[in-house]
DNA sequence: AGTGGCACCTGTGTGC
DNA sequence: TGCACACAGGTGCCAC
């Protein structure tokens, strides 16, 4: 389900929830997500959360007894429910707040994860934390970071983008999306983008993610915020699950392609 | 070190 | 209708 941007747009749905909150009861389910979650989460009844923040594709939720990782896999979401309604089917782990209000994490495939870094341990040294690249949103993330980091790579560009090590929060759909508006092929080898292209393509990932902020994320199947609005970006998508239909700029078929086991969407003319 | 392949898990849609 | 299979927005581990 979720890139950067749905992430981003659940945080902010859950963040005036939580913000300042304390802790009445927490829930953990049974069934291990990506990996078991700690039991110490239920340590954190009575415990004030302080802010949040996020951080690549993690929602960190910060408290005076330590801070809650959470990810939300490919079927995560987070809703806000009245503390007291039932559970349906995959739903996994639950946060009620003083006031009758729970923050709840429903993963249908479970690749999600919940884990608790310890009071005055820093979150970021986490080990789900401390390899990842930089934000796209970091002033230190730009064409001439981007051209550096992808020497020597013999991968497509398409899956250099993926990798969080290059650069975080760029998943499936905005790959595709990034290199369309950049007139670039997903085929072509990292290393050999110029330092033009690379400038263009960092320049895009930035665009194309906060607008997609801006449109409330993007709805495939079922995402939506917290809030349960749907993301409207989905209508401003060019190439991602359009295969078959012409391109919007040059009326070319748009091609589907599997690169890494992931399925790719370009422009075979404005794409080179 | 870099890379490709696969595993984790459930649900849905397609074609026979 | 039933079944098999492919596919889905992410990530990490493994063998080469």
């Amino acid at each position: 389900m979720p890139e950067l941007p749905e992430v981003e747009v659940t945080m902010r749905g859950i963040a005036p929830v939580l913000d300042g909150a304390v802790i009445e009861d927490v829930y953990v389910g049974d069934k291990p997500l990506r990996e078991p979650m700690p039991r110490e989460l239920l340590g954190l009844k009575g415990a004030r959360v302080q802010g949040l923040s996020r951080r690549a594709k993690y929602i960190l939720v910060s408290t005076d007894r330590g801070t809650i990782i959470m990810h939300l896999g490919m079927t995560g979401h987070l809703k806000v429910v009245k503390t007291g309604t039932p559970r349906v089917l995959h739903d996994h782990f639950d946060i009620c707040l003083e006031g009758g209000t729970t923050v709840r994490l429903n993963d249908i495939r479970r690749f999600g994860l919940v884990t608790l870094v310890p009071p005055g341990e820093d979150p970021l040294k986490d080990r789900h934390l401390i390899d990842l690249g930089p934000e796209p949103f970091d002033p230190s993330f730009d064409g001439k970071y981007l051209k550096e980091r992808l020497k020597g790579k013999k991968i497509a560009i398409k899956q250099a983008l993926m990798d969080s090590k290059v650069v975080v929060g760029v998943g499936n759909i905005y790959a595709s999306e990034v290199l369309f508006l950049s007139g670039i092929s997903p085929k072509k080898q990292a290393s050999r983008l110029t330092l033009a292209q690379c400038e263009k393509v960092a320049e895009n990932i930035v665009k194309v993610l906060r607008a997609s902020i801006e449109s409330g994320g993007t709805t495939i199947r079922d995402f939506s915020g917290a809030d349960g609005k749907l993301g409207y970006f989905v209508q401003s998508l060019n190439v991602y699950g359009h295969a078959g239909e012409p391109c919007k700029v040059c009326g070319t078929k748009i091609k589907s392609i599997v690169q890494g086991q992931r399925s790719t969407f370009y422009c075979p003319h404005c794409q080179k």
